[in-house]
DNA sequence: CGTACGTTTGATCTTTCTCAATAATGGTGG
DNA sequence: CCACCATTATTGAGAAAGATCAAACGTACG
């Protein structure tokens, strides 16, 4: 996809890559860097609805709609490619297999949010902030972006909490109560698990949504 | 798409038309009647995830993953179209127009996942209510399926309560809150807006993820 | 080294849940 | 058509999870 015309950008955290309510006129790929989606509530309460990751094309979401429908923000420093909406859509309706490909991403997209879905709807706090933390993890790995079972959680609590439905100062209670259990510890934005299978049972997480074809090697 | 092979079927409420874990084999269209998505937590909640009206497909999201993550089941009795994956598959890539619309549609459906995100996350019951019984119109509305204001909301409360992260008691008591309030009236599972304008305050519905290009006329 | 932002903690309040009982409804077989 | 049964709806009382309000504490960066 890469060689397609683009031109990177770098950019700073809170800045937006798409807005509600534009119309779509390119395509980024976060190179570097993590992003968010979400969703501003008319009484101004914001949902957050999915986190990126390095290599996640940030916009085949709202790419062949008229406008978008949810903001996508930085939520570190990173870098994007952008490439413009014409020639992805020339690429992806000539080649069966770039077309394959890009609705299959969509797809998986599309499981994740109905996980959330289920998470906010029907797990209690505890469940639902470890759930989030097992998926950040399982999609890390799957990039190689974890070592030692600790990676960086680039999210304040605030962030968390718009995240999980939760407010701040619940998800502190909860984040202390995971440490004093064990089955996180913390310093700073770095997260290790202590024992993945128990927080993973804590979590109710099942990593099938996610569609991976081999489990990562660091959460079996 | 229905001059694909295709075989109807009548189906009775509650039957399946996937299950978690099941190989996508074909792709269902609805014909006449309701089905619903949903998901179980490991400590057997359910959580509904998107209800489907006459003359949606089905299984574009589950069709091209190795296996579903989610559960299709009737809602009431109906008639579906089922078309083998092959044949679909065939058609999406072979056809840019037709790959284009069900892109398309499986984005719009992605678009009102995270609406129901947004909704379930940061919402309070009465706007969460409000908003799943406008969402319904709305949509319902768009397929001709709505005379004099009113139409038939083919759920239980319980259902309800799944589809909106609450339980059914509590449902019950928004809902008769609602009508005290004069928002809306009912009779059984007919439901029928008072004022189409105050509902929809009460709801925070802004139609614009649901990607209609006209907005349909019983609602403007 | 001060200032803004993020985290932590306590006290109190509210929404929603849980449990339990009763009432209404719809469908079924006789 | 009627009586019966299962499902769904309704209501009340009490409990609990999580929200809100308020303040203090850390820490990072300009």
């Amino acid at each position: 996809m890469l060689n397609l015309p683009h031109r990177i950008r770098r950019l700073e955290p809170q800045s937006y890559l798409v807005r509600e309510g534009d119309r779509p006129e390119r395509c980024a790929v976060l190179l570097s860097g993590y992003a968010f989606r979400h969703k501003l509530t008319g009484q101004g309460a914001r949902q957050i609805l999915a986190i990126n990751i390095p290599g996640d094309a940030v916009d085949f979401q709202n790419m062949l709609l008229e406008e978008s429908d949810h903001n996508v923000q930085m939520l570190s420093r990173g870098h994007v490619a952008e490439i413009p909406r014409d020639a992805i859509e020339d690429l992806v309706f000539a080649n069966a297999q770039i077309g394959r490909a890009v609705l299959i991403t969509a797809l998986v997209e599309s499981a994740v949010f109905r996980e959330w879905t289920v998470n906010i709807g029907r797990r209690d706090s505890r469940s639902r902030i470890s759930h989030l933390l097992c998926e950040f993890a399982y999609r890390l790995a799957a990039q190689k972006l974890v070592t030692d079972g600790t990676y960086e959680l680039p999210m304040t609590q605030e962030q968390l909490a718009d995240a999980t439905g939760l407010t701040p100062v619940h998800v502190n209670r909860v984040l202390k109560g995971l440490q004093r259990e064990g089955l996180i510890e913390r310093d700073r934005r770095i997260v290790r698990f202590s024992d993945w299978s128990k927080i993973r049972d804590v979590a109710d997480f099942n990593p099938r949504y996610l569609h991976t074809h081999e489990p990562s090697i660091a959460f079996a």
